[in-house]
DNA sequence: CTCATTTATCGAACATGTTTGATAATATAA
DNA sequence: TTATATTATCAAACATGTTCGATAAATGAG
């Protein structure tokens, strides 16, 4: 569990317990799939999974790592080719939810570990989170890379909301059981429109007085979550 | 368990159950302070307690029963007194706080159970949850006795979508480490100000195209929670 | 290669939420 | 009051996440 390199071997048991597990949480869903049948499934006893992983969270987290892996892949490429920060957003978010529809059914665990804020694998803790840093990064290259000419106070806070609203939209997937997450899509579809509505009329100058006010709020009350040094 | 009435005694050890689980989980913490220890406090056998409560999750709902049941009292007199719906929002919400504030320390369970869309206690949960249909009941009347005149297509929403803005408030409250929460009353004094602006301009009759589309669209993706009948 | 050190594994034990079957207490009906 | 039915309690057992001490395997320095 240092930084220093693992031995090969290491890898190997580290990635069949994650096969294993995967298979057994989405058969038999997080709670129900033990360690012992983990640790059956993967040749191994139970304790020794803890040499690879501090708890079952861990491993669970470990799926969304490998998941925002993945997705920061794919958005290499929606983001060069989408420029419109309406179209950067929809396809970005949209290719979460893609990836992770996977896991959806043991997604929840993301959100049982958020709302303990002793959790330090929370992504709304005030300390810094790994998991909130690394998607924070991408949301930041998806407003600078798009075309939109932002205010200065909307700027240095879109990114932070964006992945607000992305936390939103996993919410609502979760609770989802429309077939194949249906209506999550649509509700992307529809509020990304929003967003890009309320983002034009903050350039508006009639308006700026008012929008500075809202920003200002904003400022006051968003944690201070990864503002860069 | 039933409905079915129950005897005195069985009342008086449920209510000692509740005593030093209290005690305890404000001292302790929820996950540190044990069925066992709670068992000792209220001399009874671990096992006893599940004659009382189906599980240990059930006895800090029980609090938030509590709470509601305190809150919808002191709202009475709040909603009699304030006729604004700026005023009745921020009173009411800042009374929620302030009743849950010695339960700080526990309320993560209550977004613990609300993030798994299989508990049944879950307040998102698709089918009906008892602890959000009593809150919805308040909001209803929130909305309903204030001197704000509504679009209907607003008035049929505004309800479950400040049920919605309290929960995020709540969610926030538990996040926030400022001394005496000093924060999170100031977010409430913030955002009803806000709701508030935000009704009125929805009101305004040059605009109700654009807020046809909005309560559309929300009407759309809010899921039929307690739509009456 | 050899030996020392680090790492991985095992099996047992532990902590804790929960279940169970037996027993005692209590309420109810006659 | 007495017999019966219901309810409350108990101690033990169970399920499961996790820890621990010992042992085996792998690694690395000489």
């Amino acid at each position: 569990m240092s930084k220093s390199r693992m031995t090969p071997k290491s890898i190997r048991t580290r990635q069949k317990i994650l096969d294993v597990a995967l298979l057994l949480f989405v058969e038999k869903g997080y709670d129900k799939a033990t360690m012992r049948q983990i640790a059956v499934q993967a040749n191994m006893a139970p304790g020794s999974i803890y040499h690879h992983f501090p708890t079952k969270e861990h491993i669970v987290q470990t799926f969304y790592d490998m998941i925002h892996e993945e997705h920061a892949q794919a958005c290499v490429g929606i983001l060069r080719n989408e420029i419109k920060l309406e179209h950067r957003l929809r396809e970005v978010v949209r290719k979460k939810i893609e990836l992770a529809e996977p896991f959806k059914k043991i997604s929840y665990v993301l959100f049982r570990v958020a709302s303990n804020p002793q959790n330090p694998l929370s992504p709304f803790s005030a300390q810094s989170s790994p998991t909130r840093d690394r998607s924070l990064v991408l949301f930041r290259q998806l407003v600078a890379g798009s075309s939109a000419k932002l205010p200065a106070d909307v700027d240095i806070l879109l990114a932070d909301y964006l992945w607000l609203y992305q936390m939103g939209i996993i919410l609502y997937w979760i609770h989802d059981t429309s077939e194949n997450s249906r209506k999550t899509f649509r509700l992307i579809d529809r509020t990304v429109k929003l967003v890009q509505t309320l983002v034009e009329i903050s350039s508006i100058p009639l308006i700026a007085p008012f929008r500075k006010k809202f920003t200002k709020l904003m400022l006051e009350f968003v944690p201070d979550w990864g503002r860069p040094a």
